[in-house]
RNA sequence: GAGGGGUUAGCUCAGCGGUAGAGCAACGCACUUUUAAUGCGUGGGUCGUGGGUUCAAAUCCCACACUCCUCACCA
């Protein structure tokens, strides 16, 4: 577009003229800074200079041009680290006639590096007497910057698809986005410290797989050219970690990239990063325990409270989560009998009756979950777990000896989504070499989520795997939650979009 | 995959058959404590892409692209 050009045109003849004058900004590799935006300006007591001390109490700042206000042979602009801006003053007479020009020469969306000392202007703001000045690169493009008063802002970036395709203007122009992405890489960031300040391993298991297992989902297809072989890529972390318990390492955690090849929505991005945790000897109950612990320890440390307010709900992760029977909870929700889920026969037929589609179902376990989710997930909004999954739909948690058709597994619920889903894992191989098969008749059948068998597997449980509790979290979805991010892509610095045809502007 | 909304200047948007608009940003002049700086002046658009209807299309019709929302899909 010509006007664009145009705009990038006089900037690159700004840049130009600044190589002229000796103050090629490209050309400048380093600008120490001795304080952040924040901290001059918390600190400034302490940092500014009494009077006539100017001269030996300079300060070196740096950051991009947000805004600038020239007039005559002073001027105003504000330098933004990211993080915090604040105000530099410039004048002709302190910086001389090259600086002055090539201040002149700058437009918001430069950095700029500059010295001098802290005051306070007439109209009360905290800002730097600049000295000395040193442009540190030319941005050639117009940047979406808005105004800004007093918290109130005007005319900035706003449109989702260049926030979303053109993230470093979201980073920059958005502190609410920056913030909520900023959170998310923080949440990752203490899980992590969470788990290895309790002593777990933490692992790297291969993304490309002969069979992608671990969970329900169809997988991303690849091909490696030099063993002329087609690759998965893995939709869960699962069997390598409990592959790595078998071989004698106790607590075992990875937090990694999974790819499912399913739909897009406000809660699903094909790749997303999955926390998965196995903890050799400790029942479902102590994964319960962990999985309360490991909440509490992120909303404190990156949050500084348990109590994290999301929207208008306060979220209370300083307490034990609820704990409901799944049976018990689609009862007391659907009213429809405890008596009526023992059978898939009957359990249709309750579906059918409050209005569910029943048509599609196959299995009693199927018929089960889907009630859950139907009237029962939405009023989970505290912390809450959902106990005892059934047989068909748990491929890879032990059986509950006490309650035949159901496993030691359960579900952890917040906000009316799911957030986690942990169970005592199966180590008797042949009862996993039983569910295995009966997934793979469900392939047959025409289910293409069914579980692949997984031989190596197996040959690793027959070598032995000690009791042992683990857990999966989504952890865009823990992001979205603490953040209260109501779209995954606000937790996710790039997510999927597809290609753009349109010019970039 | 279905339905609905959107795409106009660098940004935020108005215009919805009759010569493409505003604010901010940009450019010029003035201004050495301003702060959504101010005053005066100036430039800037294949109106998402491709067809069609019409004397005339940003505007009406069709197709396509991208996007948002809802639904479907989604341990």
């Amino acid at each position: 577009m010509s006007s664009e050009k145009s705009l990038r045109e006089i900037r690159l003849e700004k840049l130009a003229r600044l190589r002229e004058i000796g103050f090629d900004p490209f050309a400048v590799e380093e600008h120490p800074i001795d304080h952040s935006a924040r901290e001059l300006l918390d600190r400034y007591e302490e940092l500014a200079p009494a009077e006539g001390e100017e001269k030996s109490n300079q300060i070196r700042f740096a950051g991009r041009v947000v805004s600038h206000r020239i007039m005559g042979k002073a001027a105003f602009a504000h330098l933004s680290d990211g993080d915090a801006k604040i105000q530099v003053y410039v004048r002709k007479n302190d910086v001389g006639d090259a600086a002055w020009e090539a201040f002149n020469l700058l437009d918001v969306g430069d950095h700029l590096g500059v010295t001098g000392h802290l005051f306070t202007t007439k109209t009360g703001e905290k800002s730097i007497h600049v000295s000395r000045l040193v442009p540190l690169s030319k941005a050639l493009q117009t940047l979406p910057l808005g105004k800004e008063k007093d918290g109130e802002r005007w005319y900035a970036l706003d449109d989702v698809e260049t926030r979303y395709r053109h993230r470093h203007l979201d980073l920059l122009a958005n502190p609410e986005a920056r913030a909520m992405l900023l959170n998310r890489s923080r949440v990752v960031s203490a899980v992590r410290s969470y788990f290895l300040g309790e002593g777990f391993l933490e692992v790297e298991t291969p993304v490309l797989q002969n069979e992608a297992g671990g969970a329900a989902a169809r997988p991303f297809h690849s091909h490696f050219n030099a063993l002329n072989l087609d690759v998965k890529l893995r939709i869960s972390l699962e069997l390598y970690l409990k592959r790595i318990i078998c071989g004698d390492v106790p607590k075992v955690f990875e937090i990694g990239r999974v790819f499912r090849n399913e739909g897009l929505s406000n809660r699903h991005n094909p790749e997303f990063s999955l926390l998965e945790w196995y903890e050799a000897y400790v029942n479902l109950e102590a994964t319960q325990k962990r999985v309360e612990d490991c909440f509490r320890f992120v909303a404190e440390s990156v949050f500084g409270s348990a109590v994290v307010r999301t929207g208008d709900v306060e979220l209370d992760f300083s307490k034990p989560w609820a704990r409901v029977d799944m049976l018990e909870a689609i009862s007391e929700r659907s009213g429809i009998a405890v008596e009526e889920l023992k059978s898939a026969e009957s359990a249709k037929a309750a579906m059918t009756r409050v209005g569910l589609d029943a048509s599609k179902e196959t299995h009693l376990g199927g018929i089960i979950e889907k009630l859950l989710e139907v009237f029962v997930e939405p009023h989970l909004i505290q912390p809450t777990f959902v106990v005892g999954y059934p047989l068909e739909t748990s491929p890879l948690a032990k059986k509950d000896p006490n309650r035949p058709g159901f496993t030691r597994r359960c579900e952890g619920y917040v906000l009316g989504r799911e957030v986690c889903n942990m169970f005592s894992e199966i180590n008797d191989p042949i009862d996993q070499r039983e569910r295995f098969e009966a997934q793979v008749a469900e392939r047959a059948a025409g289910d293409d989520e069914a579980h692949p068998m997984d031989e190596e597997f197996l040959y690793a449980l027959e070598c032995g795997m000690p009791p042992t509790g683990g857990c999966g979290i989504g952890m865009d979805r823990m992001a979205m939650l603490l953040t209260g991010a109501e779209h995954v892509r606000e937790v996710l610095l790039f997510p999927m979009m597809k290609p753009d045809h349109k010019p970039v502007s």
